[in-house]
DNA sequence: GGTTATTGACCTTCTCTGACTTTCATTTTA
DNA sequence: TAAAATGAAAGTCAGAGAAGGTCAATAACC
């Protein structure tokens, strides 16, 4: 017998491929559709739309809220897929983020520009905490900013 | 577009973009125009119309009285400036600088590219520490992202 | 028995309203 | 004519309402 879980993930999905892989949809509406509790669907979006299966979630609360799902071109952007999943950990090293943004402006996934802001965001002297943080620090930064790379070029 | 603020922002730019930048308006019309309460657009201004995002609010109570909209129009390396020696200080919240970033991206500073890799930057999901600490790597990421974004113009 | 699914209670954020306050111009009154 | 009353604005703030988020406890599955 199919799961819920399985159910919404595959309802979702047939709604992306019809809008062309992003579309909104409101939490509350979904859950009464499949008569399930409201946080089943966060359940679904965590274990079936994370960013490591390829897809991206925004969300918005409050009056006129939504969940936005986005699904991302994993094939070609596989380098970036790679850098999140596996390269980039919970640490990276100054220099090696460098490297990495060096390496992506020699591929032209990024403009000059963009590697100057990124490299500015994940230098030492703009974290500015505690050196044993810092590489943690920057390798949330790091992933957020590829995830915003990767949202951009669907 | 769900949102009544959206709405009432939307038509509010509009009539700037017919006015030059600048336009005076009675709250009590506004509200009537779109059936809402007067403090509606309070609302509105305080949250679409503020400061970090370039605008800039006067008025006056009583009999005649009005509220005045106005665009900032500064020079942009101004601007920048400005954020780094007077707006920006050791701490700054996410909002704020959400808005400092759209600010930014309608005066052209920044492509829409680099206004998602910047907000990306600084997220609190990005940044990934205690909460007290957020607000000061925070401020100096955006300080280092703006100062990159200063060299790249001269 | 351990993993996966489901729910419900509680939390956070954003929007919208209404009651109450403040300010200013005009008119009335002593 | 100066002070008081009136009316016409705009401002403030707490609270209700409308979304989505989190997490721990339980249930279902293999």
């Amino acid at each position: 017998m199919a799961r819920l879980s399985d159910m919404i993930e595959e309802f979702i999905k047939t709604l992306l491929e019809e809008s062309n892989g992003q579309l909104e949809l409101q939490r509350n509406e979904l859950a009464d559709y499949f008569e399930c509790a409201p946080s089943q669907i966060n359940y679904v979006l965590a274990t079936r739309f994370s960013l490591d299966r390829g897809y991206y979630i925004e969300s918005r609360r409050g009056g006129g809220g939504y969940i936005r799902i986005i699904r991302l071109d994993m094939d070609n952007n596989d380098y970036i897929m790679y850098l999140l999943k596996e390269r980039i950990g919970n640490r990276i090293s100054q220099q090696a983020a460098e490297d990495i943004i060096y390496h992506m402006l020699n591929k032209g996934i990024i403009t000059e520009r963009e590697s100057l802001i990124m490299k500015a965001a994940i230098q030492d002297k703009g974290i500015g905490i505690p050196t044993n943080l810092k590489d943690n620090v920057r390798a949330s930064i790091m992933k957020a900013m590829l995830t915003a790379i990767l949202t951009l070029r669907n």
